[in-house]
DNA sequence: ACATTTACATGATGGCAATCATATTTAAGT
DNA sequence: ACTTAAATATGATTGCCATCATGTAAATGT
């Protein structure tokens, strides 16, 4: 049955919602076409009325959910804090589309690499503005340094099982970058 | 036809060989078994004498690859360059296990985890070796926190399209690592 | 009101991949 | 030499998934 135009304005926000909780969740691969569907509240036929393909779900998806990922206007130390947490680490679904979602880029189209590229450019920019005073060639470093940490303690932390080493590794990163932002 | 028992663990090692570099290159889910035995030169059919499951493959090749890593006995610094290079970031098949499938680990079973977890508790206890003289714990925490930004690092580099950023990453990162280093 | 468009549902279709069944060949053990 | 066990090959089987085909009903425009 036919919807109304902002019904269907929902339905393609919810199923890209979904999509972004449903593939940091489980991956790419393990996410169904159909899943997305039936977690939207949806069946499977309608989706290619919204997409050309899976590959455009993804590339569409990463758009989105790099679109919201900001950090607010807290402190960056509490930003890096919340980052390096269990909790983040422990959900995915709810967490970070570049800790989640980065390393699976390489395998998908060029639709989604772009739109991974523009997120990362926004990310560093915006870190390198919460950053306190120095010589501007100093912040981006620090900035780009600061994110390739972070991004990459969560994912080591995820990779790796029992409590301990995945906690060590949240806590001496975190304490690694606090060393140099103060 | 039977093989003898050396032809046999030649071929095993093989297996696992090629497993590794097609895991790296193209993921675990875009590698069927078939693909992993044809590229060691036998047929589909022989796999499940060597292993149990597709995911008893991918544990012993996590820690098969996660065993042979580790970076000689050059200079510290060196290793870093040479990984936080274009080279590295363009062949993953050849190179870091951990970059090119740390990430996938959390969609496999308990014993490919453990496997990273050793990989990456090995990994870290080299780093602290090879770094210059310090306190303890601050050496435990340099190697941790270095290890997460050369690894995130290059998750992101290869993430991106287009040189331009990927290269900046690489190299900021390497910047970033260097001033803590020396 | 009516015609038409269209968003979604139901129900194929086709391909691929993991795993299993069986056959064949030959190394090993006696 | 002969028997036996085992490694690999060939050939199902089964299930899942992306995508497509068609039906249906409601919204939109006149």
């Amino acid at each position: 049955m036919k919807v109304s135009r902002e019904q269907m304005a929902e339905n393609r926000r919810r199923i890209l919602d979904v999509a972004s909780r449903l593939f940091k969740d489980k991956g790419f691969d393990a996410v169904s076409v159909a899943e997305v569907m039936k977690a939207a509240g949806l069946t499977h036929g309608g989706f290619y009325g919204h997409f050309g393909s899976k590959d455009d779900l993804v590339a569409q998806t990463l758009a989105h959910a790099l679109a919201a990922d900001s950090f607010g206007d807290g402190q960056f130390s509490d930003f890096v804090r919340s980052y390096l947490a269990p909790r983040h680490r422990d959900n995915p679904d709810n967490g970070c589309p570049t800790a989640g979602l980065a390393a699976a880029i390489r395998h998908q189209t060029p639709a989604a690499k772009a739109a991974m590229t523009e997120g990362l450019r926004a990310q560093i920019a915006r870190i390198e503005q919460a950053l306190p005073e120095q010589g501007a060639a100093d912040k981006r470093r620090a900035a780009i340094g600061i994110w390739a940490a972070m991004v990459g303690a969560v994912i080591l932390a995820r990779a790796v099982d029992g409590p301990q080493l995945s906690d060590e590794v949240l806590e001496q990163t975190r304490g690694w970058i606090d060393t140099r932002v103060g």
